[in-house]
DNA sequence: GATGAATGAGGCTTCATTCAT
DNA sequence: TATGAATGAAGCCTCATTCAT
């Protein structure tokens, strides 16, 4: 009546990650209301009854899937922010780290913008509180850096929380932009680059217009 | 067999206009799959298989949506362009054009980006060719304008395709931040005006030209 | 209000034909169920609501189908069975008309046999109480015939009734033969021959025992 | 994944016979199209599903009871032939086991006939191969019994494909009238023995030797 | 706990038929 | 009289969920 049995706790751990590992990759293959739960049951090898008995609906399922996944993005972005102590450099982690985070998860962002918070726009957040907290943790770190920064001096002095969705948003855009290029995956580091630059320094060619495009001293000297 | 009736010809594209904005409203609120052919019917005060008689099934009612949207957007963002003569003007107005648009279409983004591309990742298109091109059209207009003033020296050398993934994303995700946000509309133009600037000129305050990410000497006095 | 206008009548009945004409092929080739009004009506080139102002219901219609051909075949049968003088020669020609009526009209066969009766068993006929009692007439003089050879010593005595059911069935199944038969029409004048040989005759050789196959002396002197 | 179960196993076929016998009555009742899935669930006491889950659709239901009808139809009549050695007795053997058969079983002739191939005269068969298959089993066995009376000159010289399909024409016609008449089921075993007798020995009394048709001296004395 | 057969609400779609023009 | 847009009942089928074993 005390102990539930250590090795069944843990087995029971095992099948939970297997399942959301199968899940995982069935909705990114089908989206939430094309993958079914039979199919979710057959490829994970357990029956359908079973996987009710973990997680109780379809719906729960899938806000498992996601709440795990949210927090893998959010803690590897938040730890590597962390680890970095200048403004820019945590900007640059976090655009890096996230982006690979998503191209290894491509399907991932689809499933977090889209479907799931399809409903009612004026009730807008369908996903469960924690999952939208734990992003939104994310978020203000980084409106903390940008705001930091701007009081530094580092940044243009701008609305943080703009410039927040901007970035966040940049990076997503770029990353859905992989999952429906017919291209295979683009160059990761390529584009992380480009986003970067872009976004510290702008498109523009600043002081003198530069002679010709052929003329790139102080500008290419990166990487 | 004799007249095709011109007052039965403007009542049929009346009703197919009527139905594609019901249908329209419906699939923004509900998502595609939640959203059923008798909601749509009832609310365009038809009969279920008068919506049939005028659009096969439900999925070609919801690519007539998109492709009627996407039709609107695409012309009204190519026209603006196409009446500016500056390379920065251009992109001026391509960011105020399609934000305006989304800020009135919301959930138009969230259509076109998700449950419809949803399935198998290798088949990657699954809207109408039409759609993809009219869309692709836009892009292209504005991977022109980036190259060009690439090429002017305007811009930096950058990956004219790219940037151009960047900024349609940019958009995109702004305005999609607008859908989740709690928030009722925020101001368009501020978003704008932010989004204008922090592309052309970036975040950074630029004391002097920028050095490349390795160096960090005056930013790193932080914990 | 005398007289509809004798070309008024002439064009409706002309409409008439043509619908039913139309309406056949189609039956014929998707059956009962599968066919539908708007098919007939396209192809028939007239619109649905005319089709139905001439004929009140697909059923009706389809009935009007049947009842025409049974109609061709039964008068056409019983004319031919009326200027052959003897017995036999009725059933030849009953054999010989029948076969190549069907012949020419495969599918409907099928249409008779099948899909129209196969309602509640008990109450048996659905096709409209004119058509049985059109075909029944054909079946009567057959019986009739196949009665008085019978008295005539010219057939053993046998059931009339049964005999003419067989007879019916006989050239009815033949017919089906071809229908499913993958092979393209096969030589209807041979199974006509056959079909005579053997009602008249059977299967059985008589007498002694023939000496082998290729002796086929008194038997095989025909056509 | 462990244990197929022998209980589970032996209830899951039980309830196949049930649901086909089931299917049997009310395709027979109402004809394939009439027939709703939700006629066979209530009259089998499933839910609707349920049926689905033992057969995937209707069509595949509808074959599976034709299937197994023609398995138990061409199974009884080749056991009864294989038994008897005299090619007369294996005819009448043959006339007399399809008979009954078909007597215990009126409806299915017609579906076998009729509905199912009603499809594109061209592709002909559109019940699944397995089933023409097994039909055709019974119509070589059949053949060959001709073929080999031929040999020994108990029948005469016929094209023996001809002949099989007269006779099982012949038989499936009989059946045929029994479904269309209004008469109570007619007796069984003079039908078959007047088959039997017509199908041996003809309809004519033989005097002498049959002339072929042109000889018509004492019989065209009626008017 | 694990299993998977059974359930049945609910969605998409078809098509015979009507009726205003 | 001819037209064909509109109607809506009815059918097939799916799939989340339950529950007896």
């Amino acid at each position: 009546m005390i102990k539930p049995t250590p090795r069944r706790e843990r087995e029971r751990q095992q099948h939970i990650r297997h399942i959301l590992d199968v899940a995982e990759s069935i909705f990114a293959k089908e989206g939430f209301f094309r993958a079914t739960m039979r199919q979710i049951a057959q490829k994970a090898e357990f029956a359908l009854g079973t996987i009710y008995s973990y997680f109780g609906s379809k719906r729960q399922l899938y806000e498992k899937v996601i709440e795990t996944k949210v927090n893998k993005l959010v803690d590897s972005v938040t730890k590597e922010m962390a680890e970095t102590p200048s403004v820019q450099g945590k900007l640059e982690k976090f655009i890096h780290t996230k982006m690979t985070f998503l191209h290894k998860n491509l399907f991932f962002l689809r499933l977090y913008l889209a479907e799931v918070d399809v409903p009612r726009l004026d009730i807008s957040h369908s996903l469960p509180k924690k999952v939208h907290e734990k992003y939104d943790s994310m978020l203000c770190v980084l409106t903390d850096v940008i705001w930091r920064g701007i009081q530094k001096g580092v940044f243009k002095p701008m609305d943080a929380r703009v410039v927040t969705k901007a970035l966040d948003g940049l990076t997503n855009a770029l990353a859905l932009s992989w999952l429906n290029s017919a291209e295979a995956h683009p160059s990761l580091e390529t584009d992380i680059n480009t986003i970067t630059e872009l976004f510290l320094n702008g498109a523009l060619v600043h002081q003198e217009p530069t002679q010709n495009s052929n003329d790139r001293k102080e500008i290419c000297n990166e990487s």
